[in-house]
DNA sequence: TTATTTTAGTATCAAATCGAAATCATTATC
DNA sequence: GATAATGATTTCGATTTGATACTAAAATAA
């Protein structure tokens, strides 16, 4: 009976949290999309990880994209590899309204957690997104730090690449250790996901 | 800097949560709704205090209303003592559709925490309720067991109207105790709430 | 009392959002 | 080479939303 009021809370702060209408020229999609492509790494920054992450379909978050774009947010570039995929980087723009995120009460809330508590409560958060995403096949977003893929022991190999994925096959930077990617895996067992939001 | 992911984690967890499109019929906007109603007391089952809690305009809020009365989930009756004032009741056919709540994985993803881990994670979630609700002004909705209007030692009254409201000046019963409430006060400083959404 | 203001609820309208479906180019697979 | 799958985009219709205006009832002031 707890747990459903917990399920509550969670919505119910995650609404209030998120400004309703517009912020700083802004929708509440938009700010998604901002937050998203602040904090994936390369591999992941393209319209249809985006869709994937935020749970819509590919024509959805390409509006969103679109919209971004158009306001001078993000900055489209080709991938060389993969003649159809896109890349998507923040804007100097962007970068600047990111302070100004009115999401700020809600980590001005969690600041003013004692730092162990906030800590426990930051692992049980993911607890649960895990286990959700795992019960409803959704694709679930991750750092390197607890990924299957990834490999290097940071020591051995002097200077750089001593990190790499072993999925994209490709040498990781120190910061890129800490950003969101969409071919995490953290071991448990899931669908297998193809290009599509998994619906 | 840890702060904002968890920010971002609450946000991203109860949009996962909710089933994005229609689940059983409903939007995840009548669900909202759906499960509002369900928890909230008689005095605060209206439209506007509907408004209220979920952060938007009493127009909006009428509108899914409408669509939940029209849909059969919710049933309206005139309020006696104010003409203006309308109660709204869950029907039936609601309350078995609620068995089906898109939340629901996330429901057992609480439920599969430790009890010690789910109590412990529960109050924080309400203290960080509480200081976004205090940041941006928006009302916060609580029970009685920690607000200030609360009267009632529960045991010196034989048997009924053993608890009550200061605010509304009414007898409660036992059940009650436990639902949301508009007019819950914490005793912390807030704005004066009028009637709108507070924008 | 009467007049004014505030509140509760609803209806309307334009803008925005979203999902489904179709389309196109590129890559992968057989 | 032929076929299938993927990444991205566009279009279209349905739905949502906030702003605005409006009615009715209650509270307040004069």
């Amino acid at each position: 009976m707890d747990s459903r009021v917990i399920a509550e809370l969670i919505l119910h702060l995650g609404r209030i949290a998120s400004g309703d209408g517009l912020v700083g020229g802004l929708t509440p999609v938009q700010w998604t999309g901002l937050r998203y492509f602040a904090r994936a790494n390369r591999f992941s920054r393209t319209p249809s990880a985006f869709a994937a992450f935020h749970g819509t379909t590919r024509g959805t978050a390409s509006q969103t994209v679109k919209g971004l774009v158009a306001g001078g947010y993000l900055k489209q570039t080709r991938s060389e590899t993969d003649g159809r995929s896109v890349r998507l980087n923040l804007t100097k723009k962007a970068r600047a309204l990111l302070k100004d995120d009115p999401i700020e009460a809600l980590v001005r809330a969690a600041d003013a957690l004692p730092s162990g508590v906030r800590g426990n409560f930051s692992s049980v958060l993911q607890r649960l997104l895990g286990s959700v995403a795992l019960q409803t096949g959704k694709p679930l977003f991750g750092t390197c730090a607890t990924c299957m893929h990834f490999e290097g022991d940071g020591c051995c190999r002097e200077g750089m690449n001593a990190y790499a994925c072993g999925f994209v096959k490709e040498a990781l930077t120190a910061d890129e250790l800490e950003q969101l990617c969409i071919n995490f895996n953290s071991g448990k067992a899931r669908p297998p996901r193809f290009g599509t939001a998994g619906r």
